[in-house]
DNA sequence: TGAAATGTTGGGGCG
DNA sequence: ACGCCCCAACATTTC
């Protein structure tokens, strides 16, 4: 039997470089065993999404590979991360257990849950900073509270650089060998392929630590610069895309930081403008867990109180005609055709269509916010939550609620060919950009030029938004009178 | 990380 | 020449 090991509990940290748990583990000079478990239990409501499930499968099978070629083999194991962890413990005999830190709001228990367990049990246990550049706890304002605004948190989080630099992938790793139960990941029937609604998201992405080192130094060296002008563009590659690696940790916000000071540095291009927005963008996702972690319910309630009483349409045919992309404003339903086409949706387009979903159709935000969650390869507890409140207005820093985005404008203003459109609503391409973002306008020989039969080929605006403005406004009077 | 309504200004046409 | 009106263009306010 070899030397007891120590468990490398991998959750949202699926990489080998910059993984403190790991260096750690290596230094204790002890076999490692490299452990993943399906949990979908602790999370309650909150359990993996669809997309999210895809995206994880792929990504598993990239760790388990890099894993393989140091000579030894991810573990996998299915059912509360509690229960998994103690089995686990028992059959290798484990001297310790390595973990990062998770800052979903069902985590902090179970983490220390596993911490007493093993105190009681005689194995050490670790836990290391997780996937954020700061704890949640340690960025407080004068006065000592959490921040709630996003520009004075941002200010803080500069204020505290240089953050720790990257860490190495550990050479020389040792990996317990024994043998023990792992299961097959074709068992867990993360995606079974039926339908087969993820066939394009492999055209799209590569889950995997390389894949996510490979965004990363793409973005770096094409597109950083112009960040700041053109994020705001889907008809442009203009943005990292780097949300689902980060999501899952294949990449450290660290390594995505210390990247864009780098060239900031290096000076050789003027990349300073833009990159700086980068880092702040990074921020914004800091900002959501630091929202997620003072205030554990918000992916369910309103940050503002007043607006538990908002006067919501819960209406499943608006939901669904939303869902597949079929409202009528061609902006709206291309953003969501590509979230169902590739597990991801740009993120100004995300703004114009949820604002569509809570403002123009007045369904609830949380129905929204499920949507994605299901369907986004991104999916995060975190920056899904927040993002949703920010722009129905509850949330901490949001959007008020009167500013409500006019899709025909959105859409002119930020993809002003229409490309973005013809891409992913090809029955409008071959109409002009005078009329690509508002169809309803075109006179009738220009739709028949076009092919469109409004109403037929493509659906008519399901509301008119002018009038959805004034519902929606009327609404928001109701709950501002009884604030 | 809005948009619409309302207000102000200034150039030009015109009597 | 001058005042008046019209209306872009821009600014401010309101939702």
């Amino acid at each position: 039997m070899s030397e007891s090991p120590v468990i490398v509990w991998f959750t949202h940290d699926l990489r080998l470089a910059d993984n403190a748990a790991l260096v750690k583990a290596v230094e204790t000079c002890r076999p490692i065993l490299p452990v993943y478990i399906l949990d979908d239990e602790t999370p309650g409501d909150w359990a993996m999404g669809g997309a999210t499930r895809w995206w994880l499968e792929q990504s598993l099978h990239a760790l388990d590979t890099a894993i393989a070629e140091k000579g030894g083999r991810l573990c996998l194991r299915r059912g509360g991360s509690l229960d998994v962890l103690k089995a686990l413990a028992g059959e290798t005999a484990a001297h310790a257990i390595y973990f990062s830190r998770n800052h979903a709001p069902w985590s902090g228990k179970l983490e220390q849950d596993i911490a007493s367990w093993c105190r009681e049990n005689g194995i050490e246990c670790k836990r290391f900073a997780g996937y954020l550049l700061h704890d949640p706890e340690n960025i407080r304002t004068g006065a000592g509270d959490p921040y709630k605004v996003y520009t004075p948190f941002s200010k803080a989080c500069f204020a505290t650089e240089p953050f720790r630099e990257p860490r190495a992938v550990p050479d020389n790793m040792q990996f317990w060998l024994g043998g023990i139960a792992k299961d097959d990941i074709a068992d867990w029937k993360l995606y079974d392929g039926k339908p087969d609604w993820a066939s394009q998201f492999a055209e799209r992405w590569t889950p995997g630590e390389a894949g996510a080192r490979d965004k990363l130094e793409r973005f770096i060296a094409e597109a950083v610069g112009d960040y700041k002008d053109d994020r705001d563009r889907p008809d442009l590659f203009a943005t990292s895309r780097l949300s689902p690696h980060l999501h899952f940790g294949e990449i450290s916000p660290h390594q995505c930081w210390h990247a864009t000071r780098h060239a900031m540095a290096d000076g050789r291009r003027n990349v300073d403008r833009g990159a700086e927005h980068f880092l702040k963008e990074l921020l914004w996702r800091e900002f959501s867990y630091h929202l997620l972690h003072h205030w554990p319910d918000l992916m369910s309630e309103p940050f503002r109180p007043e607006f538990a009483d908002f006067p919501w349409s819960d209406d499943d045919d608006a939901l669904n005609a939303w869902q597949r992309g079929d409202t009528g404003y061609p902006i709206v339903d291309a953003g969501m055709r590509e979230l169902w086409a590739t597990g991801w949706m740009h993120n100004r387009v995300r703004m114009i269509a949820a604002s569509f979903l809570i403002k123009d159709l007045l369904v609830p935000w949380q129905r929204g916010e499920a949507w994605f969650w299901d369907t986004l390869v991104d999916a995060d507890i975190g920056s899904n939550s927040a993002s949703w409140q920010w722009v129905a207005g509850c949330g901490a820093d949001a959007a008020p609620y009167f500013r409500i985005f006019n899709p025909v404008l959105q859409g002119e203003k930020f993809d002003p060919d229409g490309a973005y459109v013809r891409r992913w609503v090809p029955e409008l391409k071959r109409l002009p950009p005078a009329f690509i973002h508002k169809p309803w306008e075109a006179p009738a020989l220009v739709l028949k030029d076009a092919g469109v039969v409004l109403g037929k080929t493509y659906p008519k605006p399901m509301v008119d938004h002018g009038k959805a403005r004034d519902a929606a406004l009327a609404a928001y009077q109701k709950i501002r009178k009884s604030a």
